[in-house]
DNA sequence: GCGGACTCTCTTTTT
DNA sequence: GAGAGTCCGC
């Protein structure tokens, strides 16, 4: 694609006020932004400066001030881009004092959201059957994501007990913390709009135009969030597909991109549409679009091909999870051979869980691969713990940290102890590396006492603090002999993890020689999600393994969408919740189809093994009845069942080499003492030992 | 206060 | 099948 079509340079050159851009898969969406966001600037003479740019992750933010760096050149650098979440910490780091936060606060990450909803709850002594920690919590998130305060949201009682109120209360124990929930940066950008009149004056000031990618995902709040800041001049673009909408469970309602031009009272809105697509072959566009039809509640459209032939999609039926990866590993081998690189190769799924057969059989193989989500690396224990420390050197630290490396490596403090150090931290009033130095000095008493060694430490190393390049952390984790307390997991384990605070060790580095701060480091840990800034100089070529989630707004010459089955794709939890759930997976699925440029495998398993129970779905629901001429299907032998590994569970149908078909009723003993006990069809009820019975599994129990 | 052994629970997707 | 929570003996 060298020019720009009709709709794409219709969507470019429009003028001023709402603009609407329903863009389909692969129809060249970024590339519309990017040239509208030069336009503005070329042709309109806007300042970079006084453009915004909301992306759905930072990756995506990063490649679109990469590719227009490329059109316009330097000038690209000065457009404001980020995430929501990212953008608001940016207003409320200048602002939050106005909301009664320091602005020195910090974001909670959900491990210790939740955490700290338990602890509230454990305080209260309600118990986690009555009250659940995650209902609670998804509840107020549920709130939030509807942009409404403690004040506002409706009272919801629940086994007798307010919500509302104890919504009300984990927002006061936050407050006091210093931190704000992820959900908390937007609902306070959005409430220095609403509340604080002259910081809307200026944040409204701020932008001449706002453009807004995956539109279709956005939840109420952030609507809100659009609107205020472009309540002056309306110059708000979005772009998005409603087909792709994945993130309801997040809040995101599709009416805003639906009905995008009708909550403009008034304001003539701007609708261009993009359905060419320039990704993919026709053959996985009639698979996409044979998906999307049976969703009702859309703007129908159809994605128009550009590009000829193509190779016809396949269905790989396999035994189950291993025999899956390994068919996997054979099918991008042979693309491999075909001179695809690895890294134009991506293995999807549904629920990150699955890379775990996937990643086994991609080692075993030897085939080079990466990982992109999953657990996040700031999340992981070692760098949390290794971050608080630095926090404390570094002065940006707060009670959270302090308390979280209070007793590591063990330093005789127990929770008694660790209560006491809040209170006395509390009580002094005094920030946690203010209340440490308070300690060096020899003050403090009990439990406190025994926190002297380590305050004296960290004044002795901030001392020499301009000679360390990854300012401190190194030297505290080795004199703190907290390295030397991860052996305590077990050789292999302390390797790696020491392994990932050496890459943390240098990417404090690396990121504070930019001239970043401390606290604007601890930002970036708190927001970023490990894949999406490292692995630059991953110079390596490997294929990428990542949630369908994830793979939103990438596109890979060969995808496979691995686990397409009921209860994968669709979720069990979708199906769970009925109809608006299914729509949701199977855009997901539309979304993981998209993906691909010129091949794609589909595969399912017949048995797979989820939380050590083995389950035996049926083929997903969305590709079951596509015609043969769309999706080529290919099963696998079956496996004879020899092994109680195999999980035969009552309820499975079976079939015998002599006995014929049957159902399983009862099963009794253990490993090769299994007897299975099995009703056949021909011949009535039989007690076999598993062992030598040859079972074959033919359907899954109900 | 600590560590080991045990039980129990909860299993989607992400900023 | 992993992680968190709990109990118990030192």
């Amino acid at each position: 694609m060298f020019e720009l079509n009709h709709a794409q340079q219709q969507a470019v050159e429009a003028g001023d006020g709402p603009q609407l851009i329903l863009a389909g898969a692969g129809s060249g969406k970024t590339r519309t932004i990017v040239h509208r966001i030069g336009h503005l600037i070329a042709a309109h003479g806007t300042a970079p400066h006084r453009i915004l740019a909301v992306t759905f992750t930072n990756k995506a933010a990063a490649e679109l001030k990469g590719r227009l760096g490329d059109l316009i050149g330097d000038g690209g650098g000065g457009v404001m881009s980020g995430t929501f979440h990212a953008l608001s910490l940016r207003f409320l780091r200048r602002y939050a004092d106005a909301l009664g936060y320091p602005k020195s606060f910090q974001v909670i990450d959900s491990d210790d959201q939740r955490t700290l909803v338990k602890r509230m709850l454990k305080l209260r002594n309600i118990a986690s059957d009555r009250l659940h920690p995650a209902y609670l919590i998804g509840w107020i998130e549920h709130c939030k994501h509807a942009g409404l305060l403690p004040d506002q949201a409706e009272t919801q009682m629940w086994s007798g007990i307010d919500l509302r109120e104890l919504y009300a209360e984990y927002q006061a124990q936050l407050l006091q913390l210093e931190r704000m929930d992820f959900s908390d940066l937007i609902v306070n950008a959005v409430r220095l709009l609403r509340e604080i009149p002259d910081i809307a004056v200026a944040l409204r000031a701020r932008f001449d135009h706002v453009l807004v990618d995956e539109y279709q995902d956005t939840n109420p709040v952030q609507h809100e969030w659009l609107t205020l800041l472009c309540a002056e001049h309306h110059n708000l673009t979005v772009v998005g597909d409603d087909d792709q909408s994945i993130y309801g469970w997040r809040g995101a309602d599709v009416r805003h991109i639906l009905d995008f031009e009708h909550i403009w009272a008034g304001i003539a809105v701007g609708t261009h549409r993009l359905e060419e697509n320039y990704r993919s072959t026709p053959s996985i566009l009639k698979l996409a679009n044979a998906v999307i039809h049976d969703n009702s509640n859309r703007h129908v459209k159809t994605l128009r091909p550009t590009r000829k032939d193509g190779i016809k999609p396949e269905w790989q039926v396999c035994n189950d999870e291993y025999d899956e990866a390994r068919k996997i590993a054979r099918f991008l081998n042979a693309r491999r051979d075909q001179g695809v690189a690895w890294r134009d190769m991506a293995i999807l799924y549904r629920s990150n869980r699955q890379s775990l057969a996937l990643e086994q059989v991609l080692r075993q193989e030897d085939m080079p691969y990466q990982i992109i989500g999953g657990v996040g690396f700031f999340e992981r224990l070692e760098i949390k713990d290794a971050l608080s420390f630095w926090a404390l050197i570094n002065r940006c630290a707060d009670a959270m940290h302090l308390l979280r490396i209070v007793n590591k490596p063990k330093r005789g403090i127990g929770l008694k102890g660790q209560e006491q150090v809040a209170a006395q931290l509390g009580a002094s009033g005094m920030r946690a590396s203010d209340w440490l130095d308070f300690l060096a000095e020899g003050h403090g008493e009990g439990a406190a006492k025994k926190l002297q060694p380590l305050a004296q430490l960290i004044v002795r190393v901030r001392a020499k603090l301009d000679q360390l390049e990854d300012y401190g952390l190194m030297t505290m984790l080795e004199e703190t002999s907290y390295i030397n307390s991860l052996q305590s997991f077990g050789q292999l384990e302390a390797e790696s993890r020491l392994e990932n605070i050496r890459t943390l060790q240098s990417y404090i580095e690396i990121t504070m020689q930019e001239g970043v701060t401390p606290i604007e480091f601890m930002d970036r840990a708190a927001l970023l999600q490990s894949g999406e800034e490292d692995n630059k100089d991953a110079e390596q070529s490997q294929v990428n393994l990542m949630s369908l989630h994830r793979a939103k707004g990438l596109e890979f010459d060969t995808v496979v969408l691995a686990g397409v089955e009921d209860g994968l794709l669709p979720h069990q939890r979708a199906l769970d919740e009925g109809e608006t759930g299914i729509a949701e997976e199977r855009r997901l699925l539309y979304v993981g189809i998209t993906r691909a440029e010129n091949v794609l495998l589909l595969t399912s398993a017949r048995q797979r093994k989820i939380f050590g129970d083995m389950h035996f779905p049926l083929p997903s629901r969305f590709i079951k009845n596509i015609a043969a001429d769309t999706l080529h299907c290919k099963q696998a032998n079956t496996v004879k069942m020899t092994a109680i590994s195999h999980g035969l569970t009552v309820g499975s149908s079976v079939s015998h080499p002599s006995f014929g078909e049957g159902v399983v009723l009862e099963l009794e003993g253990s490993g090769n003492a299994t007897r299975v006990s099995v009703e056949f069809e021909r011949v009535g009820l039989k007690r076999l030992m598993l062992k030598y019975a040859a079972l074959k599994v033919k359907y899954p129990p109900k």
